[in-house]
RNA sequence: GGGCGGUUAGCUCAGUGGUAGAGCACUGCGCUUACAACGCAGGGGUCGGCGGUUCGAGCCCGUCACCGCCCA
């Protein structure tokens, strides 16, 4: 590191303690709703690792909080953990040695050693969820270092996980008003599972993924004599068959309807059923229905009354059948038990391979197979497709509500607007309520025992709760009320509910887990609905969705007023940085060491919201010098020691009036949510107007102590210093402070920069009449390859007469920049625009070495 | 297959009907009392293709191509 990192470092490291000292960015719980801008901070998973995307997007929302704090807003921005879920339940079960145990009673003295090693102890869920937050705690202070190093402008004082007490008393209550509701139900259906993590999976969790399959031929023969071929990729599935499907418009299979076909080796007689969502032109036209292949063989299971014939285990292997009973009817039970038997317990991809053997012994395959590419549903994290396994699973009521969460939507101001469509979209594709129980450890329990019946059996349908007050609980430990301990798992007691909630069930009430929901109501009300939901756009369709869901079935509310979306972090390739790519190395961490906070905060601030944004450090370089750049143009501005006065020349008055076109322009884009178009505006003003132009010619006027330029030059300094302040929050801090000497007193509490607190200015023209010619001359000279320093002897500039009046005003200082000895400015009317001539002299001999 | 974005200088990107821009990179000049971690200037673009609307299109409409994301 240089040592103008160094110096760097120390600027931030200073501001960073004072702002934590002197409670800068604290919220004030006795302002009202209207005087307050609310934040639903996204709260990251602690467990995962630091990213360049976590900078990207929590800058975002620091640059929005920001802007809303100089308006004179009190700020609620608090800081959410989340550490609820699979990512921190392994990193648990390795630290400590452990396996969670939900029948394993609480342990309130259990202390074990954080690396420990050796045998793996079963330990009870409450236990775990302890041992969880301990990890957590470490976690937290990486993320939380990192968000303070970037200068986020959160009330540390506000924080929470999703994992702690709070969180799940939220959680827990909000689920049993949903129950009071009717809006949740236990069900037993089939439920997308995933074989590997053993549990049930939600339509938000899965994504389809392409893979080769082969159709396969089976032959079935037709009860009268004819036969069909069903074309399948998964023929594994055949003993789960209970119906075959086509067109009714099929003209193969039109006479067939009503008949039974036969399937081969288990000898199962299934009807041939006529329906429009069988495609003619897939595969042989006829397909197999089977339990359960995919959502269709659900919808036509239920619309057709026939039975299920379950033979995928959670574990995702062929379950061992008997066949001739129950469901399973066979003309041959015998051989259909010797054929099953040859599949049970092998894995879905051997008992394909098994499978087709058989089918060839048997003669009973038509052809050779036919590869295919198909979509495949696959758990977001997991690596095996998904089965349809029948399970009982809680779940809330959505699919009966689309219409209101669609007008939900569209009452939330989208930034940019073209996420709406995203969420509408995903709405209207919804295809199944939301299973909000996971068959999972570290999380919030679900908080319902069930009832033991006095033989010993669980009657789920007597469902006990627990009192609101005794919130939050854990089922596997606590007992219901009314229950003693001892009665857990006896006849006429009781049991508790072994699952936990989907995380999003949790994260999906975020706005009222800082907010004191339903206790606190005047708090409550002082922050809700929240004014803006930050967010990246991969997961509209899990938070946002869900968050706006609940808030919904709440209470009708929508959660917040305004989503602002951020794009991801993309290589040069446009690819999304992700680990697996092996294109996301960068530590964020080094990134800030290299170009300081306000650097990396620039690249960010110069994204607009919602586009996917290059991972660029050329962007961050451009940062750091602009940072060095305000530092030097404030160097010279707090070197002149006079106050100075309301600008009387007029260049100065021309550049207040610029300056006051800048803050309305800058002002009007952050009111449009358009933090990169204020930064470019204000970017090139800084850059170009005052210190290429404006600084130069004003500074031999401000060295002799013309009050009028010092005055523009602090006004100017004071604003642009302002306007930079969201994206820099360092060195405008430091340069605002720099020449205080009664106190410090913060820029970001400073209030944002508004034209009428400008003196009144005109700009007459005279700026850019001086700019066009300050820049000739400049172009002369580089062209004449010499120094800007050789004087001009002789300057003659010739225009109409009421641009050499412009020009007048300001020759006198465009004179002194450039060394100009000697001018002549002639009005000429029969001229449109300038015509000049210059003379250069010899250049100044270079002082000896 | 459907939806949404995008395609402007070598690179990264601004630019909503009126003379094509910025930063980086490149070239030249310059240590000028804020700044060489910098400044001044220069070269570089048939704005993805085709068609249309218009006095006028990078921008509006249609269409195609390619890239990306989301969904099936």
């Amino acid at each position: 590191m240089s040592k103008k990192n160094d110096d760097l470092r120390e600027i931030e490291e200073r501001w960073r303690s004072y702002w934590a000292e002197q409670g800068t960015y604290r919220y004030d719980p006795t302002k009202g709703r209207d005087e307050t801008f609310v934040v639903d901070t996204p709260p990251p998973t602690v467990s995962g690792a630091l990213h360049i995307g976590h900078v990207f997007s929590f800058t975002h929302t620091d640059l929005m909080v920001r802007y809303q704090r100089m308006t004179g807003k009190n700020i609620f921005y608090p800081m959410g953990w989340d550490d609820n879920g699979l990512a921190t339940e392994r990193r648990v079960q390795n630290i400590f040695s452990v396996r969670c145990d939900p029948s394993v009673p609480y342990d309130p003295d259990l202390n074990l050693e954080f690396g420990r090693e050796g045998e793996i102890i079963p330990v009870s869920r409450l236990n775990f969820i302890e041992l969880c937050a301990v990890v957590v705690t470490e976690d937290e202070g990486k993320f939380k270092d990192l968000f303070q190093r970037l200068g986020l402008s959160v009330d540390w004082d506000e924080t929470y996980a999703t994992i702690d007490e709070r969180s799940r008393y939220v959680s827990q209550l909000s689920f049993l008003r949903l129950l009071d509701k009717d809006e949740a139900e236990l069900r037993e259906a089939p439920t997308m599972w995933d074989v590997d993590f053993q549990t049930a999976v939600a339509q938000a969790e899965v994504e389809d993924r392409e893979r080769e399959g082969e159709y396969h031929h089976i032959r079935f023969e037709v009860e009268g004599g004819d036969e069909i071929v069903v074309a399948t990729t998964r023929p594994e599935l055949l003993p789960a068959c209970v119906a075959v499907v086509a067109h009714p418009d099929d003209a193969r299979y039109k006479d067939m309807v009503g008949k039974n076909a036969i399937t081969p080796l288990f000898k199962a007689p299934v009807p041939i059923i006529a329906d429009e969502g069988a495609d003619p032109e897939k595969g042989t036209g006829i397909l197999m229905n089977c339990t359960f292949g995919d959502a269709s063989d659900i919808d036509w299971w239920r619309a057709l009354g026939v039975p299920a014939r379950e033979v995928i285990g959670r574990d995702g292997k062929m379950v061992p059948v008997a066949w001739g009973e129950d469901a399973f009817v066979s003309l041959d039970a015998a051989g259909a038990q010797k054929a099953h038997d040859e599949l049970s317990g092998l894995y879905i991809n051997q008992a394909r391979k098994r499978m087709i053997e058989l089918l060839g012994e048997a003669g009973a395959l038509a052809g050779e197979p036919e590869k295919t590419i198909r979509a495949v549903k696959f758990y977001e994290k997991g690596e095996r497709p998904l089965e349809f396994v029948v399970s009982r699973q809680w779940f809330i009521k959505i699919m009966d509500k689309k219409d209101q969460l669609l007008e939900q939507g569209r009452k939330i101001n989208w930034r940019p607007e073209m996420y709406l469509k995203r969420y509408l979209d995903w709405v209207e594709g919804l295809n199944q309520d939301w299973c909000i129980s996971r068959q999972r450890y570290f999380g919030v329990p679900i908080p319902i025992w069930y009832r033991v019946r006095d033989d010993g059996s669980v009657d789920h349908t007597d469902i006990l709760r627990p009192r609101t007050e005794d919130l939050p609980i854990d089922p596997s430990s606590d007992a219901p009320p009314g229950f003693t301990p001892e009665q857990r798992g006896e006849p006429g007691g009781f049991i508790g509910d072994p699952d936990v909630f989907d995380t999003w069930a949790t994260s999906s009430r975020t706005p009222l887990i800082p907010s004191g929901w339903p206790d606190d109501m005047a708090r409550h009300e002082a922050l809700y609905p929240n004014d803006l939901r930050p967010q990246a756009h991969d997961i509209i369709r899990t938070w946002a969705f869900y968050t706006i869901t609940r808030a919904w079935l709440e209470d009708g509310s929508i959660p917040w007023k305004n989503a602002a979306i951020s794009g991801f972090v993309v290589d040069p390739n446009r690819k999304k940085l992700s680990k697996s790519k092996g294109n996301a190395a960068t530590v964020p961490t080094d990134i800030l060491d290299e170009f300081g906070s306000d650097g990396v905060r620039y690249w960010a601030g110069a994204a607009r919201l919602g586009v996917d944004t290059t991972f660029d450090t050329n962007v961050m370089r451009e940062g750091k010098r602009l940072v060095t750049k305000l530092r030097n143009a404030a160097r010279l501005v707090q070197m002149f020691e006079s106050d100075g006065s309301d600008p009387t020349h007029p260049l100065d008055r021309a550049l207040i009036a610029r300056l006051g076109d800048l803050v309305d322009h800058v002002t009007s884009r952050w009111e449009a949510w358009d933090h990169a178009g204020a930064l470019a505006a204000t970017e090139s003003w800084f850059w170009g107007d005052l210190t290429d132009n404006y600084l130069e010619m004003s500074k031999n006027r401000a060295y002799a102590g013309d009050a009028s330029a010092i005055g523009t030059l602090r006004i100017a300094l004071s604003v642009v210093l302002r306007l930079f302040a969201p994206y820099l929050p360092f060195v405008t801090e430091e340069v605002w402070n720099a020449t205080s000497e009664d106190g410090i007193s913060s820029i970001h509490l400073a209030p944002w920069p508004r034209r009428d607190e400008l003196p009144e200015s005109v700009d007459s023209g005279c700026f850019d009449a001086a700019v066009e010619v300050l820049t000739n001359i400049r172009r002369l000279k580089s062209e004449a390859k010499v120094s800007l320093k050789t004087p001009v002897d002789e300057l003659v500039v010739k225009g109409p007469s009421a641009r050499i009046d412009l020009l007048k005003q300001a020759i006198e200082d465009i004179a002194a920049t450039v060394n100009v000895k000697s001018y002549e400015l002639v009005a000429d009317e029969s001229l449109e625009g300038f015509v000049w001539s210059a003379t250069l002299g010899e250049p100044e001999p270079k002082p000896s070495a």
